[in-house]
DNA sequence: CTGAAAGCGCTTACAG
DNA sequence: CTGAAAGCGCTTACAG
C-alpha cells in the first residue's frame, strides 16, 4: 500500500520515493554539496513531490500566524500609503502578518533570486506581495518553484503570463478624465504621463488619445509628455507645456502628485485653477482632497486593492484557484474643483 | 567543572540544573498541566537561568534575519509613513525585519498581556516598537519577563519609569512657534491642540503658555482649545475661536493635519491665511510643504525618531545597554508663507 | 505526578 | 559520492 501521499512526509519517505538513504536526503536539503547532480534532482523532485517541511516550517506554518512579504518599490506616497492601509487592515481580518520592506526604487529586480525566494521560503512565508515593482521572469518563477504564491498590485511592466496581477481600469480612467475636459468644452488638453515603459501609464495615455478620437479632436504631439508619476514631473511637464504657443486649456496628469506640480508651476505663472487651467489628477488620494482647490482626479480604489491582493495570495497559499490571473478593479472619476469650463468658452 | 553556562543549554542541561528529568523538563515547556506546581517553577526557573531556547526558536534567530514587531495605534497620516520610512529604511541597512500591524486607535491596552507577549515570543520576534500607542503596565511587564525590549514613539501617555520612549522637544517646539508668531506682532494667539490625556500634546500647550508668559501677554482660556490632531479638529478649532467676540490674529496647530482644518475653515470664512490670520502647524510632514499657503510649521525629525527607535530595540535585543531611557529629538521651527504680521500691526 | 524506556526525525562522522 | 552506524535532542506511552 502506498502510503507515501497521505503520511507526513518525513526524510525517511522522501528517500524511499527518490531510491536513496535518509542521509542523502538530508545532505541534499542542508544544501551539502557532496551529492551527485543526478541524484540531487531526484531527491528534490521527491521533496517537491511529497511537500516535504522541515519541522522548522511545519511550525512555523501551523503555530504562528501566516507571515507573507509585502515589498513596496518606495513607500512615500499617499498612493503607497492607501494601498498599505488596505492590506494591514485585512490582515488582522485574516489573522495574517505582514513582513513590510521596502526597496529603493528599480533596484528590486537586480536581487538574486535563488537568495531571494530561499531566503522567505526558509523563513516561512506563506506569499509575496510587491507593489508597483518590477521583477524578472526568472524571479517569478524562482517563487513558483518554491511554492510562494505572489501577487503584483500595479506591476510597471505587465507580468509574464501565469502569473497574478492586481490593477485598476487605467484606460477607462483616463477616457473618462479626458471626456470629463471635452464635456466642459476643452479641445486643447496636455496629457502628463509616467515612465514610458510603464504599462498603466501607457493604459491611461491610450484612454486619453481614445476620448480625444471619440470626440474628433486632433491629437498633437507636443501635448504628450512622460515623467515619473511625482510632484517635480508635473512642475517640469506644466512649464513646458504652458510654454508653448498654443498651451493646452487643460492637463490631464497621471498622478495626483504630478497634477500638485501642475498646481505649483501653473501659481508660478500667475494662472488660476480652473478659470485659467483646468486639471485632472489620477489616483485620488487623500492629497485630492486636501490640495486647494481640491483637485478632480480618478480614483483607484487602492484599498480594495491591498485588500485583494492579500486575500488572492492566502486563498493560493491555501491551493485555491483563482477566477482570474488578472483583476482590474473600476476606477471613478470625481469632480472636484480643479476643473471647469475653458476661459474662452464662456 | 559547571559547563551548564557555556555549552548551548539542551532539556538535558535544564533537567540537571533543575533536578529533575529531562521528559518532565519536555512536559513543562509543552504546557501539559500533569506537572507539579513546584516542580513547574524549578523547572522554570532553570530554563530562565540557562536561557534556553527550543530549536525552533534557535533556527528563528539565527538563520533567519531578526523579525521587530512594529504596532501603529491608526496608519493614516503623514505623520505614521515618515515615522515608518524611518524604521523600514534603517531595517534593510541593519539586515532586519519589519513586521507591521495596525490596531484600531486605543484598543491596543485592552489586548491580553500574557497571550500577546507569548505570541511574540513564539515566533521569535526580537522586540517591539509601538508608535502613539496606549499600553499598560502590566503588558509593558509581560514583554520584560518574556524579554522582549519595548519602544515607544510619542506615547500618548508617558510610559511607567523603567521602559524606553522616543519623542521630540514638544515644549521647545510650541514655545518657538509661538515666540516666532509673538515676533510678528501677535498678541492674540490661539491654541488646538490634542487629546487632553496626550503627554506631547500637555508639553506643547506648556511651551505655548510659557512663550505667552515669557512675554507678558495674559492668557485666555477661551484661546485654548483640545482635539484629536485631526483635520475636523481644526475646522471645529478654528470654528469657534473665529467666532469669538474678539477673535485670535493667529492660531498655533497641535498638528498638521489640524492646522489644514483650519485652513479649511479660514477660507470658508473669506480670511486669507497669513493676511487675515497666521497659522503655525506642528509635525512638519509632506503636508506642510504641500499645502497652500505652504505651512509655517514645527518639524519633527520623524524619520530618524524611527530609525533611533529600531537601533535603540536592537541594541536591547543584543544585551547592550542604552545610556538613556527617554530620548527626545530637537524640534525645528520651519517658516514657510502661512505666517506674518497681524493686519492691524501693518 | 514522575521518570526509565522506547522511539522519532534528523544529522554527523566515517568507511568504502 | 553514498549509506550503515552512532548519536543528538526531544517526545511519547506507560509503569509505578
Amino acid at each position: 500500500m502506498n502510503r507515501g501521499r497521505t503520511d507526513k512526509p518525513t526524510l525517511a519517505s522522501v528517500a524511499e520515493l527518490a531510491g536513496v538513504s535518509v542521509p542523502t536526503v538530508s545532505k541534499v536539503i542542508n544544501g551539502r554539496d557532496d551529492v551527485a547532480a543526478g541524484t540531487r534532482g531526484r531527491v528534490q523532485l521527491a521533496l517537491a513531490r511529497l511537500g516535504y517541511e522541515s519541522p522548522v516550517q511545519r511550525r512555523l506554518r501551523t503555530s504562528a500566524p501566516a507571515l507573507v512579504d509585502l515589498v513596496f518599490d518606495g513607500l512615500n506616497t499617499s498612493y503607497s500609503l492607501a494601498i498599505l492601509m488596505g492590506i494591514t487592515n485585512c490582515a488582522s481580518a485574516e489573522n495574517v502578518e505582514v513582513v513590510l520592506s521596502t526597496v529603493t526604487p528599480g533596484k528590486l529586480k537586480s536581487t538574486n533570486h535563488l537568495e531571494w525566494s530561499s531566503r522567505l521560503a526558509d523563513s516561512g512565508r506563506r506569499g509575496l506581495i510587491l507593489v508597483t515593482s518590477e521583477v524578472t521572469t526568472e524571479q517569478l518563477e524562482a517563487f513558483e518553484r518554491r511554492n510562494i504564491p505572489v501577487v503584483v498590485i500595479d506591476p510597471l511592466n505587465p507580468p509574464p503570463s501565469g502569473f497574478v496581477s492586481i490593477g485598476a481600469t487605467n484606460w477607462a480612467g483616463g477616457k473618462a478624465a479626458v471626456e470629463h475636459l471635452i464635456e466642459l468644452g476643452h479641445r486643447r488638453i496636455g496629457f502628463i504621463g509616467g515612465p514610458d515603459a510603464a504599462e498603466c501609464s501607457m493604459a491611461r495615455l491610450h484612454g486619453y488619445l481614445a476620448a480625444l478620437r471619440a470626440h474628433g479632436i486632433d491629437v498633437r504631439d507636443d501635448y504628450i509628455l512622460s515623467g515619473n508619476f511625482n510632484l517635480p514631473s508635473g512642475v517640469r511637464g506644466a512649464s513646458k507645456l504652458l510654454s508653448l504657443a498654443e498651451p493646452p486649456t487643460a492637463i490631464f496628469a497621471g498622478s495626483d502628485l504630478t497634477a500638485l506640480g501642475v498646481l505649483d508651476e501653473a501659481r508660478r505663472r500667475d494662472l488660476r485653477v480652473p478659470e485659467d487651467l483646468s486639471l485632472v489628477g489620477f489616483d485620488g488620494t487623500d492629497l485630492a482632497e486636501q490640495s486647494v482647490p481640491r483637485l478632480t482626479s480618478v480614483s483607484q480604489p487602492l484599498q480594495e486593492m491591498g485588500r485583494s491582493a492579500l486575500r488572492s495570495v492566502l486563498r493560493l497559499a491555501n491551493g485555491e484557484e483563482l477566477e482570474s490571473l488578472h483583476v482590474e478593479f473600476a476606477t471613478t472619476l470625481v469632480v472636484r474643483d480643479s476643473t471647469a469650463p475653458p476661459a474662452s468658452a464662456v
